[in-house]
DNA sequence: TTGTACGCGTTATCAA
DNA sequence: TTGATAACGCGTACAA
């Protein structure tokens, strides 16, 4: 029976305030929209209006109309992990202080995984995406193309012009931290990796180590690499397993800081003191670094300052329709006690 | 021109598959929503035009026409806590199964930013919300009623039976933490806190000890309590006023483990050995706790059960309507390194 | 089991 | 500056 208005239902609508200022829906619509086209006189009406209906947009049917949603995907390895969530909250605060919300999703370093809530995400209407990482198949490119949804991937430092990108250089960043190792003196280097599989930061991050190694005249291919997966407990396990099988090691480098914290702790199993008897590096500088003894000598990212750059960079190319852009952020290497010159060891060590 | 249909315009709607599966768009729609009500034949054929046009709902329109959106809001006091990463994840992970996906605020433990975030992921049209602790304005949950959006608690244990709570008694925990150390002997006990004011974790924390103070015929008036923020650096400062004002202090007690790591190393910075002159314990069971020397005495918390418990409480509020429903997760002390016994202490401490 | 037709609440185009 | 009004794409009574 109702057909006109339903008087007090449930939600005010557009319509409900027109009614009440006595203006047309397209009137109201343009008051919330595009304010200037609109009459102070009659604005004021319909603010008023608004208030006191405690009226607010139906986020779908402005989604169905303006084809947009004002939302923003975040899809990241995983949540677990101080590094992203640090970036993460800082692309949040932006978004919300440019009236826009975030959606996140975690692949756990999968990239069918990633793939999939990639759709998603897009599917729910997100108008624009941010990505970690370049890896990634070629239809996924593709397909980010073909649906026209604006991105930005972070963490990494540009490969292609047409693609925006707010990271940092890997394997610079590596290369200066190895190069610096060599220069105390290291020679038998070991390293602890994440995956390498659809991660150019990881691949990144062992290839400056090889870098630097060439570059001081040293055989990088008999450096040992272990790779494993992304947590304390692998990074002992590794540790274990590299001095073991190269007890000559007199450094190993890690591709972060949980993974070194892991090391740290393999080696303190082994009776091996840091860096007394074996240095260890980390990258990252999360909190985690500066707590474990001794702190570790990693490489500073701007994890903040990127996370905010990123939604900046994301925000303008969908309202602005700006152009991709990439921006490489500055790393440094930060000294604290995990890297030293290699000592002497005992001469016979504890099992 | 374009009247009928647009041929291979933009993206494939349901029209579009209706029409190359020679059938209305009222059972494509029916197929992808309740393909019970489809015959096999005519499925297979529109499933096939689905994957031929590679369709994808548009998300707007079906929140439009459904009044739903399959998204579900968290908002939570930061990301940049191990804490709440855990639970999100866990909460994302069952939402994803589940085909729904997570919008995420955060609120920086705010109360006013935590309203303006409930009332925009409400708008924003999320079908359910995550809410962590029970701390909040009357009109925000008159507000949630009025909206009809079900909502769970996390994080703490119910106190009204109509709203669905999943967490744990951080107050009971609390108290047989402190029955613990006094039982060891403890008398002169100090407080680190977060933050008291809306947040009823932190307040039930400092009670559970005043409780088991009393319970032990101690009088709980006289502990000093250091109101801080949520930080390693704050519980570090705070450290150092406990030990100054009360330099009697034999125990240490942290809200947090985050504040519980700076006040171990604000001991250290003071000359104090943990726990032989000083004990400290945290309450969370962070990654953290196992990584600081000495390894923290704290309280462990499921976070990950709570947030797989809260995302399907959640769900099936929402998808099956059922009614409110209080979990109370068992919480654990975990004894390590940094509680013990109050020892002797040096007749006279440096500065 | 399938189709018709309308409504959902906005935005945006076009006139006035 | 303002008002009609036509999309927008989907869900769902209701009818067949």
């Amino acid at each position: 029976m109702k057909n006109t208005k339903p008087l007090n239902s449930e939600v005010a609508t557009l319509a409900d305030v027109a009614q009440i200022a006595c203006v047309s829906t397209a009137t109201v619509s343009r008051c919330l929209n595009n304010p200037v086209q609109v009459s102070d006189k009659t604005r004021q009406r319909v603010m008023k209006a608004v208030t006191t209906l405690n009226y607010s947009p139906n986020f779908g049917a402005r989604a169905l109309a303006a084809k947009r949603t004002n939302t923003y995907g975040a899809i990241i390895p995983t949540m677990e992990n101080a590094i992203f969530a640090r970036g993460l909250q800082a692309f949040e605060q932006v978004l919300v202080s440019r009236g826009a919300t975030m959606l996140v999703a975690s692949s756990s370093y999968d990239p069918q995984i990633e793939e999939d809530q990639i759709r998603t995400l897009i599917a729910r209407g997100a108008d624009g995406l941010l990505l970690i990482g370049r890896d990634r198949e070629p239809a996924v490119y593709r397909f980010l193309r073909e649906r026209n949804v604006p991105f930005v991937i972070a963490w990494t430092s540009a490969t292609a012009p047409e693609t925006s990108h707010v990271g940092f250089d890997n394997l610079a960043a590596s290369r200066a931290l190895a190069a610096r190792a060599i220069g105390l003196g290291h020679r038998q280097i070991g390293f602890i990796s994440a995956g390498l599989n659809f991660n150019d930061r990881a691949r990144d991050r062992v290839e400056g180590v090889r870098l630097a190694m060439r570059d001081h005249g040293l055989d990088s291919n008999c450096m040992p690499i272990i790779e494993t997966r992304y947590s304390i407990a692998c990074g002992r396990a590794a540790m274990a397993a590299i001095m073991t099988d190269h007890p000559e090691t007199t450094l190993v480098m890690c591709g972060n800081d949980v993974l070194a914290v892991g090391a740290v702790q393999g080696a303190h199993l082994l009776g091996l003191r840091v860096p007394d008897d074996v240095s260890i590096t980390g990258f990252d500088d999360i909190e985690l670094a500066t707590i474990i003894r001794p702190a570790l000598t990693t490489v500073h990212v701007p994890h903040h300052t990127m996370g905010t750059m990123a939604a900046e960079t994301l925000l303008e190319m969908v309202r602005e329709g700006a152009t991709a852009r990439q921006i490489v952020l500055e790393t440094s290497i930060v000294e604290r006690e995990s890297l030293s010159a290699p000592g002497m060891k005992p001469l016979s060590r504890p099992a």
